[in-house]
DNA sequence: TATGAATGAGTATTCATTCAT
DNA sequence: AATGAATGAATACTCATTCAT
């Protein structure tokens, strides 16, 4: 309505200062994944984030802070997806079990699978990140879990079992091949077919929880 | 003729030349497995070995030599008593698998058992002792099992089965509760019933591993 | 409209990346003439270039190569100066010898003069410095002499004589003063009157090589 | 005289141990004259003396002590020996130069040559160590020298002349061979014929110091 | 006496953090 | 905002010295 044209402001932020702290953190994390927290120089993670040490300290106040957003910026999202997905789904238990195969096969090779290894090998010295882990990954797997074994049981598809006492068993075999991948594998001649070792666990997965034939 | 009893001394220090090398050692695997190798100070591992900073010197050149002392010294005669312990035996697939998980279960809490995240979290700055434990420890693991899956097949108490596809799902879980024990679970409250856990897993892998019916 | 003029601040440091490593190599040098290599600390050179340990570090990585600099650096320039001189120089051989003595004089008292003692102190240490040293001056030195007794022989101001077996003499006695003055001679009340030895040593080489009579 | 063959003792000292001091002495000689004091492990000294560590302490309460030792026993009787000689000497002051000379030639090459360089370099460090040099080594040589001047002068053969200007030309020459050899002479392909140096100096120096014809 | 294991003060070096530019 | 020079606390490692044997 007004006839003067909007006063050409530089604006308060650039998309350079606005997309910094996520630049920061990806290159942390790949650094932290690969070497562990105390082994890896500010130096190199303002390096690989194209940019020069002082400037990290604009956006974390200290080393602590910025493996703190790692772990937590990177992970809540993808898990927070899963949840998503599997809320959204209506099949089988099954299903459910070989959609979260696939996530898993399609994250194995990115960044974000780094951190579980990172936070096993840091939690000793970060306790509070171990219990963040504990609580927002492990919990709600956990629960994740549940809901789909419960689920199945409930159709027919599995026999009853504690949850509890099944989910490592479940989770484990996946687990084991982000972390071996972002650690051992990487510098060993050994290598697994993760998509055959996926299927094939799970197969082996949906034959031990067949109901009892008399049952 | 006094009645005074000679001065109890207690030696600022004795010789123990012998088993030095082996306390140390020990001391360092708790310190490393707990903290990393950058974040063990050798001067931690000296007062928990009892000893002075120096001491440690005597019997180990570096602290990057001391390190590799514990992951070699420590493991070796572990996986070399369960192979014996296996290739001694006479029984059913099905038996050797539980021997081996109630190895697993007795090795849990001890110091030993921190050693594989230990690995994990350095193999990327040290991949030759990744590559080690590749060998060593993964590599015999494989052959071993392998060697379980197929008398099992060939007893007829297992269907015939890829065993680099399956090895993930066997070792997996156990691996997976050793870690989460040496790590987050000493943080968090989620408490797994270890001991429960590993007979639900033996017991799947039994059922997964049947026999088709019609084969 | 206040009066109170702004806060002098002394900032805690101020930059100077030109003119730091020179700074540095000349508060290396006087420590390292006064107490030798291995007993000079790092943090004292830093202390008396006014600056703290951890920037010595910015310019030399190690303490090694801050002793090679210093050797190198300080000399090459001055070496270079004296046989430029000489290159000009188009009088007598006499008067070039006179020349090289009145730069000796010059120089004695200045820092450079501390390095021979050190070279010659550390050449067990650092055996490179020692051929460094033995080819860039002594190696230059026997040249630059050999000529001026060359020349001096053709102008019939000296008889002939063989340069290798003079040399020792030509330069000993300077040598000595100068070595003398940063060493022992700082410690001692026994005092040389350098002029005077100079001129006296002079004289006597002029006197001992005047051509024989007869010839 | 008397019949009872005299007890069997114990000598209450054996050779070895009479030996000792001497044979650490003159390892340590070795040692600190090829780097220095402070780069000279009490360790390596007690392995070049065949005995262990604990054993040097038996006999110098600590390093500095030994390095005390190493300079004034070793020195000291050398320096007696030539003025003894020059002392009873009845010839001409030409040919106790002559025989100063060829001492020196003798001695070149022995442990105890290194001395002159090893007092130059801990100069800074051991000041009083400079001043016992400076009297009992300088000096004494001081006192020497002049002497033969004079008696030279009193014999007609040298022309009048100061001879604390002299001295360093006179010392000079064989002093830089010495150093030369026990420093950077070993480390550098550049060679001096020694012997024809030194007389080629003394001949240079009787021809310099010839009277004048008309005098 | 002699040994060499043990000690711990002392130093080189690193690197998170600060701050002048 | 961004930089990177400067800082200094922290840590690996050395070695003179002590002392149990």
């Amino acid at each position: 309505m007004s006839d003067t044209p909007p006063p050409v402001r530089t604006p308060r932020w650039t998309r350079r200062s606005d997309a910094r702290p996520h630049e920061i953190v990806a290159a942390a994390l790949t650094l932290f994944a690969e070497r562990g927290f105390a082994a890896t120089k500010l130096e190199d993670v303002a390096r690989a984030a194209h940019i020069s040490k002082g400037t990290v300290y604009l956006y974390f106040p200290n080393k602590e802070s910025l493996f703190r957003a790692v772990v937590r910026q990177e992970l809540l999202p993808n898990v927070e997806r899963i949840e998503a997905m599997i809320a959204a789904h209506q099949g089988s238990a099954a299903d459910m079990l070989r959609m979260i195969a696939s996530q898993m096969l399609q994250v194995i090779d990115t960044q974000v699978a780094g951190i579980p290894k990172l936070v096993l090998a840091e939690s000793g010295n970060f306790p509070e990140i171990a219990r963040f882990y504990a609580e927002e990954v492990v919990g709600r797997g956990i629960r994740l879990f549940t809901r789909i074994l419960r689920r199945g049981v409930e159709r027919g598809e599995f026999r009853p079992i504690e949850p509890m006492h099944l989910l490592p068993t479940l989770v484990g075999p996946m687990a084991m091949m982000v972390m071996w991948r972002h650690s051992i594998g990487r510098h060993s001649d050994l290598r697994f077919d993760t998509r055959a070792v996926i299927e094939t666990h799970i197969d082996l997965l949906l034959r031990g929880l067949r109901p009892e034939p008399g049952a």
